[in-house]
DNA sequence: CTCGGATGTTGACATTGCTCACATGGGCCG
DNA sequence: CGGCCCATGTGAGCAATGTCAACATCCGAG
């Protein structure tokens, strides 16, 4: 009987990398990902990712792009431009290491990751969509998007996450 | 003639590391900061530093209380609210690696290093105090705050910045 | 059945943060 | 003026990381 040795050949390992990547970056936040942790979660060889990603960037990509789909299904079931600020905040939030992630100065390289670069410009999208004009999306994004790394980075403190959000979120609609 | 040589004694060794660090800062972003490099900047061995910072995260917590100096001022000599929003991105804009520093993880552990709560303290305090409600403060901080951070993350690829500004910080005040 | 390419492994290198033991010499005491 | 102490700087070394090159294994096409 093979007392449960792996085989050499894993199956899915790069389904198994991102997920332990995954593990990773929602227990320890971002630099707790790393790409021999990744492995030894894996139960695999320190260099094996790289049969699978160019590099770590490469891996962190693929999980950024996964979570974007997570992302803008939240926003896209809440109908209000208020609803969709308040599940941008939620997610933030709840998830802070993936949100981080997906927003993070890997963005400023999506050029090189196209999965990437269709995946954030698909939630982006959902959120112009939502707004009376170009201006005023933009304006409702920084604020969300900003609130969101004060919160995160403990800049401002609140005992009451979701109390604060109805009160941030709760105005009368602009002109 | 001695030939340069540095005394065993540098003079202003911790001066002339937050320089060096500054530069590397200023130039190559946040990951391009580490201690080894600092020290070779400052002809100095590689573990100078530690008679001076307790570590790493010392050496940039006395970095951002620096910087905390120039980006308070520079919020401060803007009088209105909207003028507060358009230094805060310029300097955002200018400096990616000094708003990043100081606006990063670093400031959730800012308990750890007084001077950089002091310091981040007296800007917020700035701010607040040109807002007309607690609220507002929040959402107009916010907002400027995410604009910056899409902008340097290249969510929001504009290729002009100053105009940009002016086109979305340019509105009716609200009620 | 066999052989090639895809997948994993081993070993190594450079870099980094950090600790410990040691060297140096500037400034305070007599 | 002279000697000693401790702040300051040095060096070697450790564990961890990303990455590369050479090698091992095995699945599947012919």
């Amino acid at each position: 009987m093979s007392t449960s040795e792996r085989p050499y050949h894993h199956g899915d390992l790069r389904a198994a990398l991102l997920d332990a990547a995954d593990r990773l970056l929602d227990a320890g936040g971002d630099g707790a990902v790393s790409l021999r942790e990744v492995a030894r979660q894996a139960g695999v060889s320190p260099t094996a990712a790289y049969r699978h990603f160019a590099d770590k960037e490469a891996l962190l990509a693929a999980l950024a792009t996964r979570h974007y789909g997570d992302f803008g299904r939240a926003l896209a079931e809440a109908g209000s431009l208020n609803g969709m600020g308040a599940a941008y905040l939620r997610f933030a939030l709840a998830r802070p290491g993936r949100f981080r992630l997906i927003f993070g100065p890997l963005l400023a390289r999506a050029a090189m990751h196209p999965e990437l670069q269709a995946a954030s410009a698909a939630a982006f999208a959902t959120l112009r969509a939502a707004a009376a004009s170009p201006e005023a999306a933009l304006r409702a994004w920084g604020m969300v998007h900003g609130l969101a790394h004060l919160l995160l980075d403990g800049a401002i403190p609140v005992p009451d996450r979701e109390a604060f959000i109805q009160r941030v979120l709760h105005r009368e609609p602009e002109g």
